[in-house]
DNA sequence: TCGAATTTGTGCGTATGTATC
DNA sequence: GGATACATACGCACAAATTCG
């Protein structure tokens, strides 16, 4: 019964009848104009919360809340220039201003991580990577976090130690790497989806609870992981775009 | 309260004293043992059952359902021999059996399809997409569900009107068109996430609530655009992976 | 094969706390 | 401060599915 009532609601959301901020019935209205007990409209009003399309304000009702269309975040073509930031490219081509925020640590890398830059076993406690966490922005609003490895390996004693840092600072790390002689040639991006942890919920300013889509991203220079990368951007504002020719491929 | 709850028991699967599998304490156990309502202690399992952690099967129990390291979905690197099943190879290059039902209807194509097919305006009522559902399964198992569009103009009165029908059946998009002289050049996905939709939920046997990874593909025989479809997996099982080499794209 | 016991799912009613207007 | 609304908790009842002797 309690489905039937989210149906019809749920109607009402996706007709138009209802817009985006407009009040759902409370739940003491809905129960005594539909002669249901205020549980079985309580849990009516919470398949829509959970189903995204409206969020509850205690002691103020529930709202409609529209997904809104998400932007599109392009993940390959930049790839054949690559100059400069691809977050600012891709930002200013929508005609935001793009920024972040960081912060460097010189660490010992976590075993997943070592994994994936193909370090070897640590030693004692040897720092052996530079992580650096981002807060990136669009129009100041922060829209993306991303933490990054390089190993100490490829870029100890150069001017590129630390991101950003130096001539180079904000450029991608595929510049960067270059300068020193270091030729990315390779990429890899594993896409996945989680639910946001409350820390990165409160650093993207989302609602606790809201979906992310992560992406762990390595740059190789031919067989060399240079780089790898734990990138997480909130669902509901950003697709990725990925694209490529057929019969074109880096496996080859 | 049913939060506290919640968090012993996720804390006992965490800590692996419960194990995949193992069934959680029932609502009328967990009442009378920590005394606390009936209703509170389902609260709490629904709580686990939100996180993917448990699920219920009515009239047997709760069970704990650990979440698996996600498997890997290639989304590139086959493209560079595009013939055969995608899904197929990909799951046999896991040691996983692929298999697949679907249903194929014509239909007049719904305004956003239409969009991304670059269609004109409908006529009337004329009928002009081939609309394919498809689902996949792993080992018998569902796992990843797609509905595919392909205009009529494109196919109509060739012999592979309908995807899944005569000699290419099961052969993929790429090496039925390039059948009819149709040569797929260009391909662009679009990734999100979101939560599943009860019916979605429910044809991957998952709980439902559960995050869905979403993929609008569209394939491209130079600009013309001859098929689009959405895809969804279940983001707990799957992560998807595209590579590539610098300097390489479909856009220059 | 049948039936009793158990378990989840749903629904009703009520009460209290707390946030918002 | 008072009215309203959501969130949580309690208790009870019944249906449907499952399990097991």
């Amino acid at each position: 019964m309690y489905l039937q009532v989210a149906d019809q609601l749920r109607a009402k959301i996706t007709s138009g009848e209802l817009r985006e901020g407009d009040r759902l019935p409370s739940v003491p209205g809905l129960a005594s104009d539909l002669r249901i007990s205020r549980s079985t409209a309580s849990e009516a009003l919470k398949v829509l919360i959970s189903e995204g399309l409206a969020v509850a304000r205690s002691g103020a009702g529930t709202f409609v809340r529209l997904p809104r269309e998400p932007q599109r975040l392009i993940r390959a073509w930049y790839r054949a220039r690559p100059y400069g930031s691809p977050f600012r490219q891709d930002m200013e081509r929508q005609g935001r201003a793009a920024g972040w925020t960081y912060d460097s640590q010189t660490i010992q890398a976590p075993p997943e991580i070592r994994n994936r830059l193909a370090l070897t076993e640590a030693e004692g406690d040897t720092e052996d990577v530079v992580r650096t966490h981002y807060v990136f922005t669009a129009d100041e609003e922060p829209v993306m976090l991303s933490t990054s490895w390089e190993p100490l390996a490829t870029t100890r004693g150069t001017a590129v130690v630390l991101p950003e840092d130096g001539m180079l600072a904000g450029r991608g790390v595929v510049e960067r790497m270059l300068s020193i002689g270091v030729v990315i040639d390779d990429w890899v991006e594993e896409v996945g989806a989680r639910l946001g942890t409350a820390d990165e919920c409160e650093q993207l300013k989302h609602a606790s609870g809201s979906i992310m889509v992560t992406i762990q991203r390595s740059y190789y220079a031919g067989k060399q992981p240079v780089e790898t990368a734990d990138i997480v951007v909130p669902a509901d504002r950003f697709a990725l775009v990925y694209s490529g020719k057929m019969g074109r491929t880096g496996e080859e």
